[in-house]
DNA sequence: CTTGACTCTCCCCTCGCGGGAGGGACAAGA
DNA sequence: TCTTGTCCCTCCCGCGAGGGGAGAGTCAAG
C-alpha cells in the first residue's frame, strides 16, 4: 500500500493550499485517493503531486478550472495542446489589449484639451454618384471600404474624373438604432452611366456645422466626440443625416498623420454671420439619443497634463515560433 | 442649464454599461449630477463623458475601482502618477510571473522523467569549518550567500585550502516549522584558527542515499522532489539533518549548466550491499512532513509528452524609459 | 488523560458587475 | 385620454476561485 497523506501535509508537498485542494475536491479536478468514511479525512499519495503541480502552474496563468480539467482529461496530446494554445492565445491578445489601452490612456491624459474649430458653411445640392444601403454600425467599415472601391472603379472605366472630394452620408437612426441608411458618394460634373449597385445621385443642399479631423481615420471618433459635445453645448438641433467629406485619405498618401476629413452636422438654415440659436422646438428626444451615439472620446480635464512618460515596450509573445501545429 | 441624460444615453456616449454605472454610483466613483427625487432617475451630464473615458481606460487596466477613484481624486499630480504607476508596475511583474511560470510549465511537461539515480554512501566523520546558526527558510539564500562568503574569506585569510567540497546540513525542523538550524561548511584537513561566527566543526558521520543534482542550483528543488519521492516510495526513514554536497558551484564556473549538487538523505545503518528496508518503527509522523516539506516539482506522467514548442518572447514595458519620477 | 494540532462541514465574503423580477415613469401614437 | 412600448428604479441572486472563521469531531504525542 502506498503511503497516504492528509490534506495538510500534502498541501505543503504542492504549494496549494487546503482550502484549494478542497475546492478541487469538490469540483472533481483533483480527487483523493482515499476518504475516510467516518472521519470524511481526504488522503492523498505521493503520485498525486505531479498533477498538482501541473493544476497550480495553470492556475498561476490564469487558466480556469474548467479548462485545466480538459486538458488533465484530454484524450491525445493534440486535443490537450489545442486547449493549452488557445489559452495562450488569449492571454496574448488580452496583452495587446493591454498595450493598447495604455496608449490610448496616454493620449487621454496628455493631450492638451485642444478646443475644436468649428465653422458654418452653406452646401449646395451636388450631382455625383453613389451607392445607397441600409447598414448595421457593425458593419460600415466593411462596407464603406467596398462601396468606396466599387464606385471609383466604375469612375476609372467610364473614364470620369471626380468633381470634388468623395463624401457619405450617414442617417440618423444609423446612430438611433445601430442600424440605417447609408450613401457613400462621389460628386461628377455630368452624367455618368452607372450599373450594379452605383446609381446617379443627387447630394442635397444644405447648412453644416463643419469640423476638421486631422490624422487617421481610425482616431476620427475624437472629432466626432469634439463635434458631440459642441452640438450639445450650445443645444443644436439636427437636421438630416451627418456627413464626411474625405479631403485627404489613403488614395493620396499614405502617411496617416496627412488624412483630412471633414464631419458636418446638418444645423437649421441660418446666415454665415449669424450662427443658429438653440431650437428647443426641434430638439425631441431623438435628438439626445443622437448626439449620445456622438459624444464621447473627449479630452479630458479633471485628471489631465503631465502623465508624459507612460510607454509601452515590446510585443510580447507566449507562443514560439513553430507553436504545436504538428502536436 | 446644462442638457442632462438619463443613463441610457449617457451609457451610449461612455460605452459603459447601465448596470456599470449604477454601480459607480453606489461605490461613489462617479455620481450623476441630479437624482430625480420622485422618480429616482440618474441624470449625467457632458462634462461628465471624460472622466467616465478614463474610469473605462483604467478598468480596461484591471485597475481596482478603489484605485480608480484614487486617481480621480488625488489632490495633485505627483500623487496621481504614483497610483498609476504602482499600478502598471504591478502588471509589469505579473507579466514576468507569467512568463516564468510558461518557462516553468515547459520544462514540466517537456522534460522526459528521467529516473532518478540514487546512490547509497557512507560518509566518515570530517573535520571542518562552520557557520551554525538556526534560520527562518524564507531567509536560507541569503544566509548560504553570506555565511559561504564569510567561510572562504576565512580560510584565504588563513591561507588553508579546503580538503573537500564544501556542503551544509539543514535540520528537519526546517522543513517542519519553517526555522531550524543550518550548518554551512568547509571540509580542512588541520585545525584552523578562526574567528567571529566562524567555528571549528566535525560533520558528523553518516549513512546517506544521495542524489546528484546537475544544472542551476535554482532548479534543486527538482532533485529533492525526486529524491523525496524516492524516499516516501521506499518508506525509509530519516535520521539527522539533510545534505548538501556543492560539487562544482559558481565559484568553478559561470556555466549554470554544468553545476553540481548532491542531495543526502540520512538513513539508518545499512550496508551498501543491502539497501536501507523500510522502518516503520521509526517513520513518526515528522518524517512524513519531512518528507512532505521535499516532495515536489517532479516530472509528469499523466500529462507528458511533446508539448515541445511553447516558448516566451519579448520582455515587456509598460512603464516608458524616464518614468515619472520627476512627476 | 490531556493537550494541541489537525480535519471536517457549513456559511458568509470578496470584485465588478450581469441577469432578471417586479414595479413605477415617460413620450409617442390612437 | 388611453395604450403601448421603452425606459428606469430597487432588490436579489449568480459567477470564479477560493479566504476567513465558527463549531465540532479526530488524531497522535506526552
Amino acid at each position: 500500500m502506498n503511503v497516504r497523506f492528509p490534506i495538510g501535509d500534502f498541501s505543503r508537498m504542492t504549494h496549494l493550499s487546503v482550502k484549494a485542494l478542497r475546492h478541487y475536491h469538490d469540483v472533481g479536478l483533483l480527487d483523493p485517493v482515499e476518504i475516510d468514511p467516518t472521519s470524511g479525512y481526504r488522503f492523498y499519495e505521493a503520485s498525486q503531486v505531479p498533477v498538482a503541480q501541473v493544476i497550480r502552474r495553470f492556475r498561476d496563468l490564469g487558466m480556469p478550472l474548467e479548462e485545466v480539467k480538459a486538458v488533465l482529461l484530454a484524450p491525445d496530446v493534440a486535443s490537450r495542446n489545442a486547449v493549452i494554445v488557445a489559452h495562450l492565445q488569449r492571454m496574448e491578445s488580452q496583452l495587446e489589449d493591454t498595450q493598447s489601452t495604455v496608449v490610448s490612456l496616454r493620449t487621454l491624459l496628455e493631450r492638451p484639451p485642444a478646443p475644436i474649430a468649428v465653422e458654418y458653411r452653406s452646401v449646395p445640392i451636388t450631382p455625383a454618384v453613389a451607392i445607397t444601403e441600409e447598414v448595421d454600425v457593425e458593419d460600415i467599415d466593411e462596407w464603406w471600404a467596398y462601396a468606396f472601391a466599387e464606385l471609383y472603379a466604375q469612375l476609372h472605366s467610364a473614364g470620369v474624373a471626380p468633381s470634388g472630394p468623395s463624401g457619405a452620408l450617414y442617417a440618423s437612426e444609423l446612430f438611433e438604432d445601430e442600424r440605417g441608411e447609408v450613401v457613400a458618394f462621389i460628386p461628377v460634373k455630368d452624367g455618368v452611366s452607372v450599373s450594379g449597385r452605383v446609381s446617379a445621385f443627387e447630394v442635397p443642399a444644405a447648412e453644416l456645422a463643419v469640423a476638421l479631423h486631422r490624422g487617421p481615420f481610425g482616431q476620427i471618433d475624437q472629432t466626432y466626440g469634439a463635434l458631440g459635445t459642441y452640438v450639445v453645448e450650445r443645444e443644436l438641433g439636427v437636421e438630416g443625416p451627418i456627413r464626411e467629406h474625405y479631403l485627404v485619405g489613403p488614395a493620396d498618401t499614405d502617411d496617416e498623420s496627412e488624412h483630412r476629413t471633414e464631419v458636418g452636422w446638418p444645423v437649421f438654415q441660418t446666415t454665415p454671420a449669424a450662427p443658429p440659436a438653440a431650437c428647443a422646438e426641434r430638439r425631441p428626444r431623438r435628438w439626445v439619443r443622437l448626439v449620445a451615439g456622438f459624444a464621447e472620446a473627449q479630452h479630458v480635464h479633471p485628471v489631465a497634463v503631465e502623465l508624459e512618460s507612460l510607454g509601452v515596450g515590446q510585443p510580447v509573445e507566449l507562443l514560439g515560433d513553430g507553436a504545436l501545429e504538428g502536436g
